[in-house]
DNA sequence: CAAGCTAATTGACAGTGTCAACCAAAATGG
DNA sequence: CCATTTTGGTTGACACTGTCAATTAGCTTG
C-alpha cells in the first residue's frame, strides 16, 4: 500500500529503505537482526546491506563482541534520507486516511492484525 | 495475504493464478483485456498465458473479429485448476476470519478499497 | 492507399525472494 | 585443551514479478 507511492518518489527500492529503516531504529544493529525483523534471507539483506553502503547511506563498524559480525549505522546521508521517506510515509498516510475517523483506522489496524495472526500462526510452528 | 498460503500449496506462481482466474470468468478473452484488468504490463501477460498453454491449461483460439488477437479459454485442466484454487482461497478466507464477525469483515473490506481509492485516485490521471 | 493505431511478441533489465554451499569466528562438551 | 557444532556473513544460482523499448502484423481512418 504505502509502498506504491514510496517507490515512485525515492531513489531507493522498497526493501533498501525498510533495512535503512532497521538500521536507524535498532541500536548497534547486525545483518542478522535485520534479517529476523523483516523476515527474510541473510542472503538478501546482505546484498541490501551492500547497496546501502555503496551509496554511502551506512557503515559497518567492527563488532568487539563478535569479530565475525558487525555493526550498522547510518550516516548523516542515511539520516537524510531516513527524514524524507518519513516524510513521505506520514503524507501518504493521510492521503489514504484523508475521509476516516480516528476510529474507523484504528478498527481496521486491529482487524488487519488479526487477521495476521489467524494466517501466520498457523503453519510455521517458528521452532 | 492470501497469496502467502495459495502459493505454498498450489504448482502456480500467484500471476498465473490471476490470469487463469481471468481466462475462466471473462468469455471471449483476450491478452489485452487480462492486462487492463490486472494492470500489468502485457509483455508479463504474454509470457505468463504462453506458461498456461505449455502446461496445457489454456488454449487460444483465433479471434475471427481481430486476426491479430486470439481468444483465451481454458482446457478442461485448467477448469480443474481453477477449482482447486477457489476452494484453498476459501478454505485461506474462512480461516484468515475465524472469530471475526460478518460486520467486522464487512468494515474492513470497505476501508481498504476506500484507502486505495484514496491512493490510486490521485496521480494516474488515468487518461 | 498512406499514415497512424492496436494486439501481441520479444529482448533486456531491475527488484524481490529462496536455497545451498562456504568461510571464519564463536560456543559447547568431553 | 581440542574436536564438534553452531552462528554471522558472504557468494552463486535460480525463480518470480514488474517495466521499458522495439518489432511485427493486422486494423482503421482520412
Amino acid at each position: 500500500m504505502a509502498q506504491t507511492i514510496r517507490q515512485a518518489e525515492l531513489p531507493l527500492p522498497v526493501t533498501h529503505v525498510r533495512a535503512l529503516k532497521a538500521v536507524c531504529y535498532i541500536d548497534g544493529c547486525t545483518a542478522q537482526r535485520i534479517a529476523q525483523r523483516m523476515r527474510r534471507d541473510k542472503a538478501q539483506i546482505t546484498r541490501v546491506l551492500n547497496d546501502l553502503f555503496d551509496s554511502g547511506l551506512i557503515i559497518r563498524v567492527c563488532n568487539p563482541a563478535d569479530k565475525r559480525s558487525q555493526l550498522l549505522q547510518a550516516t548523516p546521508a542515511g539520516e537524510a534520507m531516513m527524514q524524507r521517506v518519513q516524510e513521505l510515509e506520514q503524507q501518504t498516510l493521510t492521503r489514504m486516511t484523508r475521509d476516516l475517523t480516528q476510529e474507523e483506522v484504528e478498527h481496521f489496524i486491529r482487524i488487519a492484525w488479526h487477521m495476521t495472526q489467524n494466517l501466520d500462526g498457523d503453519l510455521p510452528p517458528d521452532n
